[in-house]
DNA sequence: AATTGATGGTTACATTTGCAACCATATCGT
DNA sequence: ACGATATGGTTGCAAATGTAACCATCAATT
């Protein structure tokens, strides 16, 4: 018999799906709302005020973004005036990115945010299911990095 | 001191944002394939199929998508008669949504699918890691429950 | 029964996304 | 040195999404 039941209450993606939309959706309010930036420009910033200098693709690998959302987002970035690129001398086509003053300052402020948020969230969902959640998560990330190794013969996504 | 280091990997939203990602389309990916299903149309599949005859709204609620996703959804639905709807006798604003017996068997497939996804996942991700994830999402749909009472003056939305 | 306000559901419009094609430059095999 | 192939990055276009406005019906107040 395979017509059991089957309830999408307890199907792990959909709750995956849904803890993150909720989670992410409530953080992004915060950065929206006082930025008026988008989540691709966030974690732009973030990669870049965290790492320091580095390339589109990098920033593309660092932040898990495709590469059209990195494109985008470092144009976005860069009218603001919080990020410039730079040429590499010795290859042409790739080109580093920095953060401006001004955009370092912004990192400092919402890497704040950022953190109040994660303090926030922990005391609401308790110091143990927070761990819990993390082992888990931990499994998933090693799951996605196996998956990420041998296959692909594009490499270009993700 | 503000300036403290942040990284992206460890910041709870970007963590499960990634997770739902991957897991979610790696699924999606199957139905995808195999029936040109969206994930709004698989939602709503499966919330009637396990359901039966509900209208719209309650779609809506039991899994979480916002009434417009709901109403394309149904619309796509009924275009492949995998569902019908009837207008409540009683009252005429609401139309109650049924799988036909081609969406009801679809659903069979599916659901079939959704468990030998799961069971793909459970080997992968291993047995403690699904537990300490379960635990932790467990503990933020809680939140997300307490969250969703009270407030709201329009309860539209979600 | 007439006005006001909810409610279920759809539609129009702007924004965001994903995909594929593309451009420029670099590398490899010969 | 030359053509094939790969790579970093951008762009065009179609599809998916969110928001707000909307329509029809119902409920409450008067």
């Amino acid at each position: 018999m395979t017509t059991d039941s089957f309830e999408l209450e307890q199907f792990l993606p959909y709750r995956l799906n849904r803890a993150a939309e909720f989670v992410g959706l409530r953080f992004a309010a915060h950065y929206k709302a006082k930025y008026g930036l988008t989540r691709p420009e966030w974690r732009t910033l973030a990669a870049l005020g965290s790492s320091g200098r580095m390339t589109s693709k990098a920033v593309g690998i660092h932040s898990s973004m495709h590469k059209t959302k990195v494109s985008r987002a470092v144009f976005a970035l860069e009218q603001r005036r919080w990020l410039k690129r730079s040429q590499d001398e010795a290859d042409r086509r790739l080109e580093h990115l920095e953060l401006t003053a001004a955009g370092q300052q912004a990192y400092r402020e919402l890497i704040e945010l950022a953190r109040r948020y994660q303090t926030e969230l922990e005391l609401e969902i308790g110091e143990s299911g927070i761990e819990a959640l993390s082992t888990g998560l931990t499994a998933i990330e090693q799951v996605i990095r196996r998956s990420g190794k041998g296959k692909r013969p594009e490499p270009d996504d993700l």
